[in-house]
DNA sequence: TTGTATGCGTTATCAG
DNA sequence: CTGATAACGCATACAA
């Protein structure tokens, strides 16, 4: 180990090559007091005489001390980051949320940490134990397909917050969107406008989501007096390509529709482009309703009328819950309400 | 301390509560070997007799045993864990890098710790201190506006990558994309459709990324023979609202154009909207070519031309550098070449 | 090849 | 209010 064919060092090689990091030992060294009066300034832990406080700031801020979070989590048992379990990190809704969760964890000194699910139960399972071992200090799970004891058995040992779900258990706080009222909300309007013959491209039945959208659909429409058409629904993945092909199969059939409701926004602008290819324009011909409000659906062809789902408030407020859980209080954030957007892709129906 | 007005310990009390996780001295008894043996094992640092390992790696699976990153961080100098310094963790084309990047990384047993610059070179210096702090073994810088001096001094500590410069310094690593050529081929593919008027909606002029766009843009006119005409390029900020607005500057002034080159797709999927706005059809009237080739660029309408920039590959061999940069050898990637994404939002001008 | 001893930078538990 | 001292869980010279 001397002419280092060792492919290890390296890091460690670089570190040393210049100044190391100044530790909290010679800040208590040149304020003359002892590490532990510093630690307790730091953390708040205990109340310090003010003298002290001021040379030990003073140290701290001549020596550039910043505390060294590996050894602080070794030590005391908390990181200070909370981990985030999304399902895909360039996923376009979810991104908006993870900003929403960044936002509200940094002025807490908190920092998160995010790895993808993918939809898949076994993957977001081993993504809990990658956090745990990496010691977080709580978990947000963007709903996600894991099942619902698993995360009950998770919270009784790492603070749990989920969004997407209504559960109830110690150390675990969920925080749902109101899907059903979001999917009865935007065929309410399609219907308002005249529609009666409204298509549904549905999302993943796996997803609670998306059947709760489909719950709310038929509440609309049976609220209005129309008989649910099982054959004007057409099965969906939440993909672009998906609405697109749900066009495909509708036209095939033969149905007749003037309207679509889509389980979301990327499904809604497949569907547009479906329509477009066959000729039919949007909004003149059919009209379209989608779900999620992505901030590119403002700059769709047409603008997209859409169920806006406030993610980065459900980011931020996931945030803070866990920060509230964190801190030992029981949670207090209620969830956001849907809301309709009305833009350019509906119009009323001429009887 | 007794009844719990104590806000911290909750963590810490939730932890003890059930089993603590096993460590690796545990797993050395259960061997009947030493714990130095049990890290060899783990890291490959040695070589162990046949009949231990068996024994170390039998008691590992059996204990459920996961060895603690935390101390493995602070004992050992390395915490697997690489920082990535994205822009904002909602951007649509970022987003598939950060997505390249786990990928990467993940096989290798490394883990990205994400973080947002805003595009600001304060904040983006305040990501280097936090992942410094959080001992990152290196850092992956996506373009961004930090100075180059900065991340130069950085280097000399951490491995960094960074990619849309071109840089060369110990330590650092960097991955340019050829902005040039793309803005050139794109103009170029305009002008074998016919145009000669072809106005350009620039980016913004701190980043490197669009100049280079408009560079490419005048050498293609340049090398057909047509005179640059700075009235033909309007500013732009790379949102959608800027493309909008750029349309409406251009058809205010009462410039002459058959085509739009945007320096990027967000603004070009405004300009087709406000082109709309004005009555004015992609492409019968107006061609329009972007730049990035975004996920979402395919569904719009009509489907967008670009200039295919191969974000999740940049992110997977900016990952794949930094591993190469980790284990002590001179990374060998190559910077991914643009392509020229031909949908349909050109056609061929009748002359 | 294997075990022993020491240190990584903090926090927490005690005495004082 | 403050200072010693012992963990925290693992890696690594060093000795055997």
């Amino acid at each position: 180990m001397k002419k280092s064919s060792d492919t290890r060092g390296v890091a460690k090689a670089m570190r040393a090559r210049h100044d190391a990091p100044v530790k909290l030992e010679e800040v208590a060294r040149a304020a003359g007091v002892s590490p532990s009066t510093v630690s307790r300034i730091l953390n708040g832990t205990a109340t310090v005489s003010e003298d002290k406080k001021k040379a030990v700031d003073d140290a701290i801020a001549k020596l550039g001390f910043v505390p060294n979070p590996i050894a602080r989590g070794l030590a005391g048992g908390r990181t200070l980051s909370v981990g985030v379990i999304t399902q895909a990190i360039d996923s376009p809704f979810y991104g908006v949320a993870l900003r929403g969760i960044e936002d509200e964890l940094d002025p807490a000194g908190y920092c998160p940490l995010f790895v993808s699910g993918h939809w898949d139960p076994k993957t977001e399972a081993r993504c809990i134990d990658v956090l745990r071992s990496r010691r977080v200090d709580g978990i947000i799970v963007l709903t996600g397909r894991l099942a619902d004891q698993a995360l009950k058995v998770c919270a009784k040992r790492t603070p749990v917050v989920v969004t997407g779900r209504s559960l109830r258990a110690p150390g675990l706080f969920s925080l749902n969107f109101d899907n059903f009222e979001g999917g009865r909300l935007a065929t309410q309007h399609l219907l308002e406008l005249g529609h009666r013959h409204i298509a549904f491209i549905a999302g993943d039945p796996d997803h609670p989501d998306a059947t709760e959208r489909l719950r709310g659909y038929r509440s609309a429409l049976e609220g209005a007096g129309i008989k649910f058409d099982a054959s004007l629904v057409v099965p969906g993945t939440y993909q672009e390509i998906s609405g697109l092909m749900a066009v495909d199969t509708l036209l095939k059939n033969r149905q007749r529709f003037t309207a679509i409701f889509a389980a979301n926004d990327q499904m809604a602008l497949g569907a547009t482009l479906g329509l477009q290819r066959r000729s039919l324009r949007v909004p003149e011909d059919v009209s379209i309703v989608g779900f999620d409000d992505l901030p590119t659906s403002l700059y769709a062809i047409p603008p997209l009328s859409t169920v806006h789902q406030p993610a980065y408030e459900m980011g931020r407020l996931a945030a803070a819950a866990m920060l509230e859980l964190l801190s030992g209080t029981a949670p207090t954030v209620g969830p956001p309400l849907p809301r309709l957007v009305v833009r350019e892709s509906v119009r009323r129906l001429n009887s």
